[in-house]
DNA sequence: TGTACATCAGTGAACGCGCGTTCACTGATGTAC
DNA sequence: TGTACATCAGTGAACGCGCGTTCACTGATGTAC
C-alpha cells in the first residue's frame, strides 16, 4: 500500500526539513548554539516563524537534530579516515582517528562545542543521540581490538580495583572481549585526553604556550599510542 | 594624602561590588553563564538595573570578574590541597591537585563550565584573566619540578621535533629549567587529560560507561602519575 | 476520469516575556576654604 | 567648626530589540468512491 514513489508533499517535506537544518547549521557555525533562533532560521528561509513548527515541534527538537547530524558528520569523517589506513596498522589507524577528530573540530568549531563543550542549559539529550555519539568511541575500541595480541605496553597497567573492575569488565565483555580490562581503560583515558586537548586548542587554553598546536598534537598522538600499547 | 581609613562611600562601594558578584555567582550556579542577566541580579538585590552600571560598565565586565574569581577559587583550592600534601611526595601532591580540581568542579559545575567549557560567544578574555588562569598549571609544574632528578619514566619519552622543540624549550627555560622538555610536555598532556576527564564526567559523556566516575578517576590519576614519571 | 472530502503546509497576528543600555534627575556624601 | 560646591550612587522611564510558541485561517495537495 505504501507507494514507492513519494508524493509531492512528501518530497517537499523532506527537502524543506533538510533546508531548515542546513540553514540552522549555518547559523550555528556563525554564532554558536546559544544564539541559534527559530525566528532567524525562518527569516533566512523567507517563511513565517510559525511554519517551522510543522517540521520541528520546538527549538530543542531542532537542536537535537543538529546534535545528531553533528555526531554523524564527525563519525563519518573518523570512520572514513580509519578505513583508509592500512588494515594491519593500528597505530596508523589511531593517528587517523585523532587527526580526523581534530580536523573536523577545527573546521566545525561550534558544532564541536555543541557536542563536547558546555551542555545547553535546560536541554536534556534524548535517547536518539546515544548511538551517533558512540561512533567515535566505538571506532577507537575497534582500533584497539585490531591490535589485540600484539600490544606493546612499556609501562605496566595498574590493576583495576572494586567498582572500576566491575564497570570495566561489563564494558569489555560487551564491546571488546579480546582486550584486557587495563588496556581498555587506557583507551578511555586516551579518548578523554584527545577531547581535552582539542578543547584546549579550540577554547583558547593553549594561547601563549602550545599555539599553534599542530606539533604538540602530533607528538601527543604518538605518546598516547605508546600509552595504549599500539604496535 | 590617601586616607588609611576608607570613607563610608568607599566601604559601601566595596561591599556592594562584592554583593553584586555574590548574587551573580549564585545565579550562575543556578542557571549557567548564558542565562546570567544584569536585570535579574539587580532585581534580586532590590536595585534598579541601571544602578549596576555604577559598578560594572557592562555585562561582559561582570562576567570577566566572575571568571577571574572562579579561576582564583579553583587556584586557592588546588594550591591548598597541594600544600597540605607531604613536601617530598610528588605523587601525593599530584593526587591532591587532581582531586582538588575534580572536587571543585563537581561542587561548582557551572563555574567550571565557564572556565573550561564552550567560550561565551562574543566574549574575549581580557589580559586580567591570564594570571589567575595560570595558577593550576603552575601548581602542576611545581609538582613536577619538585620531582626533578628522581623521575621514573617506565616508557621512554619520544623526542620532540621542530616547532614543538622550540615551543617547549622556551617554556621550560622560563618555568622549569630543571625539568626535561619531554617530561614537561607529558605534564601538559596530563593536564589536558585531567580537564578532558572532568569535562566528560560533568558534561555527561560517561553516562552508561564509567558513571559514577570515582573509581575510574582515581585509577587514571595514578596512571597519569606513572606517565609523567612521578615517584 | 471526475467529484467530494480530508489532510496538511504555510500565513500573519498576537501573547507574554526578557534583555542590555542610556539618560536626565534627585539626594546623599565628601572636600576645600 | 560651618558653609558652598563638587562628586557620586541610585532612580525610573524609555529605547529598541529579539525570542518561543499558539491559534484561527486559507489554499493547495492527496484520497476514496
Amino acid at each position: 500500500m505504501a507507494p514507492v514513489i513519494r508524493t509531492a508533499r512528501e518530497r517537499a517535506r523532506e527537502e524543506l526539513t533538510l533546508e531548515i537544518k542546513r540553514e540552522a547549521r549555518r547559523q550555528l557555525a556563525d554564532e554558536g548554539a546559544q544564539r541559534l533562533s527559530l525566528r532567524a532560521v525562518a527569516r533566512a528561509l523567507g517563511m513565517a516563524s510559525s511554519a517551522l513548527y510543522r517540521y520541528f515541534p520546538s527549538r530543542d527538537d531542532l537542536l537535537t537534530a543538529l546534535i545528531i547530524d553533528a555526531y554523524n558528520a564527525l563519525g563519518d569523517r573518523v570512520e572514513e579516515a580509519v578505513a583508509k589506513s592500512p588494515a594491519d596498522d593500528p597505530r596508523a589507524q589511531w593517528r587517523a582517528l585523532c587527526h580526523g577528530v581534530r580536523d573536523w573540530a577545527r573546521e566545525n568549531p561550534h558544532e564541536y562545542a555543541l557536542l563536547f563543550g558546555t551542555p545547553v542549559p535546560g536541554y536534556a539529550a534524548p535517547q536518539d543521540t546515544i548511538a551517533p555519539a558512540a561512533r567515535v568511541p566505538l571506532a577507537l575500541v575497534a582500533v584497539i581490538r585490531g591490535a589485540a595480541g600484539r600490544l606493546d605496553l612499556r609501562a605496566p597497567v595498574r590493576p583495576l580495583r572494586g567498582a572500576l573492575a566491575e564497570q570495566t569488565s561489563a564494558l569489555v565483555a560487551a564491546m571488546a572481549p579480546e582486550v584486557s580490562a587495563g588496556v581498555f581503560t587506557r583507551g578511555v583515558v586516551a579518548w578523554s585526553q584527545l577531547v581535552g586537548m582539542v578543547s584546549f586548542e579550540l577554547f583558547g587554553h593553549l594561547v601563549g604556550s602550545f599555539d599553534p598546536a599542530d606539533a604538540f598534537f602530533a607528538h601527543t598522538v604518538e605518546e598516547m599510542a605508546d600509552f595504549v600499547g599500539l604496535p
